[in-house]
DNA sequence: GCACTAATACTCGGATAAATGCTGTCCGAGTTATCATGG
DNA sequence: CCATGATAACTCGGACAGCATTTATCCGAGTATTAGTGC
């Protein structure tokens, strides 16, 4: 239930860089650590991740830095969040290795991921694109 | 994202004693180690935080055990999880605290917390008395 | 049959310990742009 | 003006340490039922 630090980081990271989108050139760490107030050291690894994901890309060298790998609109927070944390976490691995034998633990593990799919349903609903905007445009629209 | 098992262990525990719900007699901690594999020891401390949180009720001594503190209609599986994790848990701490001074970080955390909201829901929507009934019934129906 | 005592079975709650994962740092290596220097 | 080499800036990736949390286990204490024992 709790995002592990990584996982904001990462989508703090990718939003940042979602502003930059348009620019030629990539974005380096320290420019989004200084505006972001991330550990540098820490989101080198952070970005490592999401590159293997395929959603960041990277130039290296001087001058180099990172920039998203796909567009904006085609990145959801659930794309952050399985990139990070890996798409083998399962929701109740408890019940489901006791539903093998108990029929009652059998249907709460259906009802932990029945919940956890509604929350990855939201995520996927949120793209970089919509948060990027909202965050140009001073979101008073939202707060009705 | 993530269930701890304490509160896996919990949700199968209390529907195990939602199953009992009619009869007069508590039921013994052994009883639902036995029945749902559940370690005894740590099903105790477990039980324990359901009975401060006014969830369970205990008779104590010999023909003592425990039993459901309200209708198990009441009960819902939302109920459990911050009886066990506590409510004070923040889903998205870091962004949180960012928020203050960064848009970008703010935004983020309306948006994890939007998830987890959805989450809660579906959870709040499931009863202890709806998972007792399905498992009595062998719930084919379900499964259309 | 009755009162009293001992044994038993259960809950209560804290102390403790091992394992695991999270958070963050450090260091060396690889890669590229930039700049200085010499021809 | 051009070529070459040094330097600086950045990414890459593993190793590692400190810390917190999780997952239990253990033990003593409290409480009520039950069985036994003596009168």
């Amino acid at each position: 239930m709790r995002l592990s630090a990584r996982t904001e980081y990462a989508a703090i990271a990718a939003l940042e860089l979602a502003r930059h989108w348009q620019a030629e050139e990539p974005v380096r760490i320290r420019e989004i650590c200084a505006a972001q107030g991330v550990p540098a050291r820490f989101l080198v690894h952070i970005l490592l991740r999401l590159k293997h994901a395929g959603i960041v890309a990277s130039v290296r060298g001087a001058a180099g830095g990172y920039r998203l790998a796909r567009h904006p609109e085609e990145i959801t927070l659930e794309d952050l969040r399985v990139a990070i944390e890996g798409p083998g976490t399962d929701v109740a691995p408890v019940s489901v290795a006791l539903g093998q034998r108990s029929r009652l633990a059998g249907l709460l593990a259906e009802s932990w991921e029945a919940a956890a799919r509604a929350e990855a349903d939201v995520l996927r609903g949120t793209t970089l694109a919509d948060l990027a905007a909202r965050c140009r445009s001073g979101d008073a629209m939202y707060y009705i």
